[in-house]
DNA sequence: ACATCTGATTACCCATTGGTAATAAGAAGA
DNA sequence: TCTTCTTATTACCAATGGGTAATCAGATGT
């Protein structure tokens, strides 16, 4: 089917070798994240996940420095899927209420997901000193979001005054736990959940 | 100070023998699921356990099989509390909404003890097949209570027609993440902080 | 006095598992 | 062709920590 010349070279360039690097790297990220989310990551050892990946224990030390390494960086490649969405909506137009509804669904689809899920499923125990500051670092930054634009809905009249560290408190929970029960071959979709929760969390909320 | 009379027999009674070695199962529960929400259930070692009750690790052979079996304990003493407080709100008075709003209390107040935290804290697959799935009833149970609420306070007019599945789960999910960023030592007592989340988690839920 | 029961200790076992040489095989570059 | 870099393998180490065996001390009961 393929002719010689579209066939691709089995010389890869430099170009390529870098990318297909990089593959690998995911490629051991969301095998171990989806053993992690499985079992739990102290029940996963590494030589379960180098056997999905048909290698060996050693050769995952080519692409992390470690056990806890991996943890981090399913955790950070999850976090920087919030911190997009939140740059996007920053970016985007609509007032207080329009971006904190808009916040609430990227936050909870990001929670049907096991990117996002691990956020919070994951035990900050299981995490070095730094790594822990680091993360603590991130969840700040999603915190101040739903409170900012909470208190931004406030200031500009579409949010009725309230405390927002309490609300996003609550709306933050009401969103994190959606990673706990959501099944995906249940009888809602990730879409149509967020949609009522983005609905019901705001109710009482509006002025409007 | 204590005369002959007061001051209690060195020879305990059989009924004296029994309390003290409940109290040292309960000890022994206290000290474990401190460390346990301290440091995580897979770094904390029965040693460590042992040490801070001035004991061996053997010891607590005694009383408990395994370390799962104190994890388990702990979780099911957690539940009891639980429970509790679904019973004694069942046998009170009040429609729906007044019964939802009572069972937010009480379980968003549980939130801010350890044995409330646990509940949530725990891994499920930490646990042996037979407990999750004794767990797992439990949970059931309280997730039937808040739901079956709900649905009466539509039934009697007090809430306003909704999904109670995904109100419940809006709801348990502000109040379980309670129990990560509650902090005793905090600006808000945990009775202002449910008295809070009663009336906002309710608010667009009531019809009055 | 003697056997028994309870609860605790010391000393030990050993399976698990993260991590590390030492090394082999292939491609890249000179 | 010879060296070097990358990537993977086999074989191994060593610590951690849950759990057990043997034993001991004290109170109980006969």
């Amino acid at each position: 089917m393929s002719s010689p010349a579209t066939r691709i070279s089995p010389f890869p360039t430099p170009e390529r070798r870098r990318r297909e690097r990089s593959a690998k790297r995911e490629a051991i990220l969301d095998t171990a994240l989806a053993l992690f989310l499985e079992q739990g990551y102290h029940h996963v050892t590494l030589n379960q996940v180098a056997e999905r990946l048909h290698i060996t224990k050693p050769a995952l030390y080519n692409y992390f420095a470690g056990k806890t390494e991996i943890l981090f960086a399913c955790w950070m490649a999850g976090f920087e899927h919030a911190a997009a969405g939140i740059e996007r909506i920053a970016a985007g137009p609509g007032d207080g209420l329009t971006r904190l509804r808009a916040l609430i669904r990227a936050y909870g689809l990001l929670m049907t997901t096991p990117r996002g899920r691990c956020l919070i499923r994951f035990d900050d125990n299981d995490f070095t000193p730094e790594q822990r500051d680091r993360i603590s670092g991130c969840k700040k930054q999603v915190d101040a979001a739903f409170r900012g634009w909470i208190a931004a809905g406030i200031e500009d009249g579409s949010i009725r005054p309230c405390d927002p560290k309490m609300a996003a408190f609550m709306i933050g929970g009401a969103l994190n736990w959606i990673g706990q029960w959501h099944r995906d071959d249940g009888p809602m979709s990730p879409e149509a959940v967020v949609e009522d929760f983005a609905e019901r969390l705001t109710t009482g909320l509006a002025t409007r």
